[in-house]
DNA sequence: TTAGATGCAAAGGCTTTGCAATTCT
DNA sequence: AGAATTGCAAAGCCTTTGCATCTAA
């Protein structure tokens, strides 16, 4: 974890960004929580109690400079919230498992298969990137639907802005 | 191609929602063109001179009820304007090869591989939609590239908002 | 020292919503 | 007739930006 900061530090000195208090403290916290999905809002939140000072704009502005070196990766679940994951270098390939009924987002390791990419090789199309997701019901949903405890369609989060 | 509006038509009808001028021009638009992406206001320019009275509110609405009897898919590029395909009953399961170079979305078939699908079940995570998307430079911009016609990366899209 | 980063408030841009008028069924 | 739908304008919401101040290097 302290090494995963220290070589965050230097990639961003060598990308020709400064190390601040703010980008420190926005990295650590989603570097920590490596397999939860922020948004900006919830970073600014969760960090407000200990950095007073920290703004929302500073949020967004850091959240740019992390993605733009490649130490965390841009997730849309649908509902028109940008969310944020921390991606260390010997990340695993995964897609997402996005549950539309309670927001839940959930990591699993699944890399892209063979067959697809030679797929896209075969249009000339050089990857930089890619974003796999499924969305549905997650198990916890599925037994409370089952149970009767929650029916009401209604309570789906609205996922499609 | 009139047979696939007259089974939209019915099933809006079965679904409880009313057959209007407005949601039938949208439709045939979406569905004449079935490999394009379009966004709300390109839908609402491409339709404006034949319809003078469409307003955009009501492009909007319509997008939302087209999605949920399941007529169309929503896309999301990554930069923050959500795009629309259409999707016919016997649409073969594809991807989003997405350039970030010039904003080009192409499908290309690719069903989810039967590993991948298996590796969900057994999370017992119900699956009712997917998206897979690929980032990264089309044929065309590699090779502009390549030529030395373009280079300066800031002629990339935005496609981070 | 000084270019880059931050905070705040204001502005932007896409999307949704209130409401009166209109239109499917 | 009556409820759903539409258009317009206004509001909402997430995100970006201008600018004076601050700070890492």
């Amino acid at each position: 974890m302290q090494e995963v900061l220290r070589d965050a530090k230097s990639l961003l000195r060598r990308e020709n960004y400064r190390c601040t208090a703010q980008r420190e403290v926005i990295l650590e916290l989603l570097a920590r929580h490596s397999r939860r999905h922020y948004t900006a809002e919830e970073i600014h939140q969760s960090l407000r109690d200990e950095n007073p000072q920290l703004g929302l704009s500073t949020v967004y502005r850091t959240l740019v400079v992390l993605e733009d070196v490649g130490l965390i990766r841009r997730l849309d679940v649908g509902d028109g919230v940008s969310r944020y994951e921390f991606d260390a270098d010997d990340a695993a390939p995964h897609c997402h498992l996005i549950c539309i009924r309670c927001g839940d987002v959930r990591d699993i390791a699944c890399p892209v298969p063979q067959e697809m990419q030679s797929l896209i090789e075969a249009e000339s199309f050089q990857i930089t990137d890619y974003s796999m997701s499924f969305f549905g019901m997650c198990s916890h949903c599925t037994r409370r639907v089952r149970d009767g405890k929650i029916g009401d369609p209604g309570e789906d989060i609205h996922l499609m802005q």
